[in-house]
RNA sequence: GGGUCGCUAGCUCAGCGGUAGAGCACUCGGCUUUUAACCGAUUGGUCUUGGGUUCGAAUCCCAGGCGACCCA
């Protein structure tokens, strides 16, 4: 490793120059025989497990072990003949002992110069494999007394500063990989997010469900009120839509004889991008045979609940700085009920839309005049006035059958439907119902839909005969529901943005360069 | 869709009409117990983009881009 321009005494400070110093530390590593882009290492360890075993080493005190790890370097503390080195793995950090004497005795035979190239070559960013012995130093950090090491990947361009990290919002988006090696927290968020999928899939296959995938590519886009995104297939010449629920095709297990099926997966709406919205977004729908919306409610209260005992330890959460208790049972309260209980207004005894419409005018809500029936404006003077009050977890049951075409008619209470919606943090977290099975009722449903859809309503979805004729078949009494993943990892990760917890999420272009493959015709 | 705020060195930020700055990172020198190591010396910029006002614009005005927050 020769002196060079780059080395001797010019400064780089740009990031092209930065990036310029790097590259040639490249071709040094090259030049006295390492691979700058190595090709593996023996791993004996990870750093979290080394913290564990050696907790009670006291400081001073050495260990013959010899073990192994490899991970990016984080800190660079380096002295004349001696350094250290943060080192992080996906589990943890653990600093490096670099001492000249150690590394020489140890890498002479094949370098004699190795510690020198240590310090000159090494940057942080990079990532190394080390091996050597336990040492807890004199102040007392635990510290692997390196023997040897090797470069295994020399990293071009650098890391953000190292005491305020990345704080840029939009840059930590854009930039994941550089937000996850700096925040832990990032990586924390996401180990969750596999915890919970992977509980939800584990309880669920536990208690006998199957879980079978349903297509996302769908000729009428059904299930949900949302408008959805639409793709073209060339050679079928026709427009397809990419899901907005995976509700009916679920349903149409059901009907062929699957009593307890299940699907995780990434949902599309074609909407707005805020703070709890992503246009793709990952929900759990699972639907049992012969089962309600009773056995639902408590089969989610034992799902949520274990998952908050699995993964944090507690039902006892804070989200936001709110105190929340996920310990069952939840309250379970209709519409009407606390609708009346909040406004004093009583929507059963009204007998026509223009009364009700009436009656609210003092609580100014607005989109009043959109509703078309007395069901529609309950649900507004719910979500404008109730829905961000309910904190701890509630079930919101019993719903008008206006805003339900797929529930099953309440078995006692007329124009309601049995129906649940879990609310915390004062917001939607699941949805499920007793699903309708009566073809007559459910196509009288669709054909109210579709009639919303032709006078222009982008939410409102067509009649899905397939679906009707598989009804027709007879599908037993079941129930079904939906959790939204993303909203639930929120809550049990205490993250403020939905963009928090999906790793990439949608962005627009940095630039304006979105002109596309293919120019004017 | 509307409003408010932000965008300056690789990162975090100051500067708000008069020669673009700091800390960290980077480069060079020193150092065998550091923990944001320290000491010394350098270096690094299309001030988000495009117009305009002005003798002079990072700064004032207009428009665009991207983002954050609030409202609908």
């Amino acid at each position: 490793m020769s002196s060079d321009a780059t080395r001797s005494g010019q400064s780089a400070s740009s990031l092209e120059e930065i990036r310029a110093a790097r590259l040639q530390k490249v071709d040094d590593l090259k030049q006295v025989g390492q691979d700058p882009f190595a090709y593996r290492w023996d791993v004996t360890h990870q750093t979290a497990q080394l913290q564990e075993k050696y907790a009670d080493l006291v400081a001073g005190e050495e260990v013959a072990d010899t073990i192994s790890i490899a991970g990016r370097i984080l800190a660079r503390r380096v002295f004349g003949k001696l350094a250290f080195f943060g080192l992080q793995d996906e589990s943890g950090t653990i600093q490096l002992y670099l001492e000249k004497a150690t590394i020489q005795e140890h890498m002479g035979a094949e370098d004699e110069k190795a510690f020198d190239h240590l310090k000159q070559l090494t940057d942080v960013g990079d990532i190394i494999g080390v091996t050597g012995t336990i040492k807890r130093t004199d102040k007392g950090e635990l510290s692997i007394k390196v023997q040897r090491y090797a470069m295994l990947t020399k990293a071009l361009l650098p890391l953000p500063d190292k005491w305020h990290g990345l704080t840029d919002v939009a840059k930590r988006y854009r930039q994941r990989y550089v937000d996850l090696i700096v925040n832990p927290t990032v990586r924390d968020t996401f180990r969750k997010r596999a915890l919970i999928t992977t509980g939800i899939r584990r309880y669920l296959e536990d208690r006998g469900f199957l879980e079978i995938e349903t297509p996302v590519l769908q000729s009428e886009a059904g299930g949900a009120e949302a408008r959805p995104f639409i793709t073209y297939h060339n050679t079928l010449e026709m427009e397809l839509y990419l899901r907005i629920a995976t509700e009916l095709h679920l349903k149409r297990l059901v009907v062929g004889g699957f009593e307890k099926v299940f699907e995780i997966g990434r949902i599309f709406r074609n909407e707005g991008v805020s703070t709890r919205h992503n246009p793709e977004f990952t929900s759990v729908e699972f639907y049992q045979a012969y089962a309600d919306y009773h056995d639902f409610m408590d089969l989610t209260e034992d799902l949520v609940a274990t998952l908050a005992k699995d993964i944090l330890g507690t039902t006892q959460i804070t989200y936001q700085g709110v105190d929340i208790d996920l310990t069952p049972p939840w309250k379970r309260l209709s519409m009407h009920d606390l609708v009346k209980e909040h406004t004093g207004l009583d929507f059963r005894g009204f007998s026509t839309l223009e009364a009700a419409k009436a009656a609210v005018k003092p609580l100014n809500l607005h989109g009043v005049e959109d509703c078309d029936s007395i069901g529609q404006l309950l649900n507004e003077v719910f979500e404008q006035k109730i829905e961000e009050t309910l904190i701890q977890p509630t079930f919101l049951i019993d719903h008008p059958v206006e805003i339900s075409p797929l529930s099953k008619p309440h078995r006692s209470k007329l124009g309601v439907v049995e129906r649940f919606e879990l609310f915390v943090a004062g917001r939607e977290t699941a949805n499920g119902f007793s699903e309708l099975t009566d073809p007559i009722d459910q196509r009288h449903r669709f054909e109210l839909q579709a009639a919303r859809k032709a006078a222009g309503d982008v939410e409102a979805t067509g009649v899905d005969e397939d679906f009707l004729t598989a009804l027709e078949h007879g599908m037993p009494p079941t129930c079904g529901e939906g959790i939204g993943i993303d909203r639930l990892v929120m809550l049990l990760t205490d993250s403020a943005s939905i963009r928090d917890v999906i790793a990439f999420p949608l962005l627009k272009p940095e630039k304006g360069e979105e002109a596309g493959a293919s120019p004017e015709p």
